[in-house]
RNA sequence: GCCGAGGUAGCUCAGUUGGCAGAGCACAGCCCUGAAAAGGCUGGUGUCGACAGUUCGAUUCUGUCCCUCGGCA
């Protein structure tokens, strides 16, 4: 704790930061495909931001999934706070509108503080439905869905896609026959709000804009990502990742969850039940992890406004990050000259020079 | 040198009783509104080792040659 006159300068300082960051919303955000190397960029980026890192992960938010889910470590995350990690057990629900809430209220912390969020993550839909809001819809009805998967073992394959072709024909000629996931959803929403899906998608259509966006998306040549992954497999092997399935196994934690059902976790228990020899798992996770990359990009490709980066293969986390900062520096600048001639930092300070303040002072924030 | 097996997609191989060659994997492209690291869709011209013969037609049959892998010398 500082003495009272610093203290009393810093509560003005923030105050002032607070009203003007909560006034226009700026958030930064980093997305990617696994293994391109975002969460040791984004601790640089957060120190230098003086900010704290949001996951929007949708696998990091298991507990006790570490190794597999390549949480960074204590160690790696360098005092910066990351938060949106560990929130449920494997065997608890957890959604994108969950994770909405919970991301909303991190952001409104941080703007309260004066500090601009730095969102790092993989997951589009996450990512998607912070930046551009999600339908308020009812959640999940897994009662409901153990029905439909029942009519489904009983009717037949195409049954369900016959139902929802008589309730929303719009959706259900986009839904391939065989897309069980999404059409039960469909159905379920139908049931449960009485209207097409189509109908409230449309309605909704991605288009709120709570904030101010700087997205960034960090992307490799394919070769390099998929030594990457590679790499990162066997380093996953070597930390324990065989141990720590048969962890949450004997703790009870099935391969029916879906948290289990994630890279790694899949494959190795797949292994332990006896399906196929060791080699053969690490084969398929890492195919698996490819694929997902490659869905990942092709998700993100899509996505309005992403700014792009190519790391290069030598380059180092320092260097890439300092090129993350010119970007967030510029971005932050901008919107400086667009709202007033106000600088974003206390009296004398130059524009932005709060929040892309160099972080080598760590004990002595604000 | 002799005997055997084989040379077909980037890889492993199937196949054509002679009629413009096909699986898995790899790879590429795509879809997505509370399971999203989930779930789903699409994409195959490759001198069928080379040359010659038989045939309307050869990757398929015959011959010669080249190469690979075993075994024997």
């Amino acid at each position: 704790m500082s003495g009272i006159g610093k203290s009393q300068i810093a509560e003005a300082s923030v105050t002032r930061h607070a009203s003007r960051v909560t006034v226009l919303r700026p958030i930064v955000v980093i997305i990617g495909p696994t293994a391109v190397g975002k969460s040791q960029i984004a601790v640089q980026l957060a120190r230098a931001l003086r900010t704290e890192v949001l996951t929007a992960d949708s696998r990091q938010v298991y507990c006790g999934m570490d190794i597999g889910m390549d949480k960074p470590t204590l160690d790696e995350r360098r005092g910066v706070p990351h938060r949106l990690i560990d929130l449920v057990n494997p065997d608890e629900p957890f959604n994108v509108g969950t994770f909405r809430r919970l991301a909303i209220a991190e952001i409104d912390r941080l703007y309260g503080e004066g500090k601009v969020p730095l969102v790092v993550g993989g997951t589009g839909l996450y990512v998607r439905a912070l930046l551009r809001g999600l339908w308020e819809g009812p959640g999940a009805d897994w009662a409901f869905r153990g029905h439909l998967e029942e009519q489904a073992r009983l009717k037949g394959r195409e049954y369900l896609h016959q139902e929802l072709g008589r309730l929303d024909p719009e959706l259900a000629g986009r839904l391939h026959p065989h897309d069980q996931v999404k059409i039960i959803r469909a159905l379920e929403v139908h049931h449960l709000v009485g209207q097409p899906l189509s109908a409230v998608q449309r309605q909704h259509g991605f288009s709120e804009q709570p904030f101010v966006p700087m997205v960034i998306g960090l992307t490799r040549e394919r070769q390099a990502l998929y030594r990457r992954i590679e790499a990162r497999v066997d380093a996953q092997l070597a930390k324990g990742l065989v141990n720590e399935t048969q962890g949450l196994m004997a703790m009870g934690y099935g391969r029916h969850l879906g948290s289990m059902k994630g890279l790694g976790y899949r494959q190795i228990a797949g292994y332990l039940a006896g399906e196929y020899g060791y080699d053969e798992a690490v084969r398929r996770l890492k195919r698996d992890t490819r694929h997902f990359a490659k869905r990942q990009l092709t998700w993100f490709r899509k996505e309005p406004g992403i700014v792009w980066v190519t790391l290069a293969e030598q380059e180092s986390v320092e260097a890439s990050a300092a090129r993350l900062q010119d970007l967030v520096q510029h971005f932050l600048e901008s919107l400086n000259g667009n709202s007033s001639s106000e600088s974003w930092d206390s009296p004398g300070g130059s524009a932005a020079e709060l929040p892309v303040a160099p972080a080598s002072v760590p004990g002595e924030r604000d």
